[in-house]
DNA sequence: CGCTCGATATTCT
DNA sequence: GAATATCGAGCGA
């Protein structure tokens, strides 16, 4: 009996989604040839992205074609595609009668399937698979075609279930934006070895 | 170690 | 045209 999280415990604001979704588990499907594999990792950094009144959010300039499923309902996957190369995976998040929010999923300590995520990222070092956006998404396989999808459904190809809640999770400012860079929405485990480390720190 | 820089598609101004 | 919720190679110390 798997414990998926609902779809309620994504209908609250999204910063507190961000910091309770620190120590669950991102479950990744992959079907080939009929045989199913499984990849998971413990979530242990994310960051919170809001509507129209957060500037560095896609949210803020109102739906568009990129950023329609932040519009839509909470628990759903929304993976966007940047700098020419990354994809990124966020998912849904909001209190009822917000128009947008997202959880961006930065990094995972990885678990089952490890031996799949070594070859879809070309690196063996475990704390090099999964820590940061772009080598998440790389080492779980995730890409446009999972845009949309429910993380609530325990038949969906990606979905979150139960972990553990750590002993002490950290907030910072977000990594990697421009804009709004006092405000701090990025939730980390302070006990995780498997957090990203950012090359470089944006200032402006 | 640290810092600089190029890649490369989509979105924004 | 410029910027971007990034990554990793290349360089100097």
């Amino acid at each position: 009996m798997k414990s998926q999280l609902q779809g309620d415990f994504y209908s609250r604001p999204t910063a507190d989604v961000a910091k309770a979704l620190v120590g669950m588990r991102l479950v990744r499907t992959i079907s080939k040839n009929g045989v199913a594999r499984q990849l998971s990792g413990i979530i242990v950094e994310t960051e919170a992205y809001g509507g129209i009144d957060d500037l560095a959010s896609h949210a803020r300039m109102g739906p568009t074609n990129r950023n329609l499923v932040m519009f839509g309902k909470p628990g759903r996957a929304y993976v966007y595609f940047t700098y020419g190369a990354h994809h990124c995976v966020n998912v849904t998040a909001k209190a009822p009668g917000r128009e947008a929010g997202a959880v961006l999923l930065r990094a995972l300590e990885p678990l089952d399937g490890i031996d799949l995520m070594i070859s879809n990222r070309s690196q063996d070092n475990l704390r090099a698979l999964a820590s940061g956006p772009g080598k998440l998404t790389q080492a779980l396989g995730i890409g446009a075609t999972l845009n949309g999808a429910d993380v609530t459904d325990s038949r969906s190809e990606l979905r979150i279930e139960y972990g553990k809640v750590p002993d002490k999770v950290i907030a910072t400012p977000r990594i990697g934006i421009t804009r709004a860079t006092e405000i701090k929405w990025r939730f980390i485990d302070a006990a995780s070895n498997f957090v990203s480390q950012p090359s470089r720190i944006k200032i402006r």
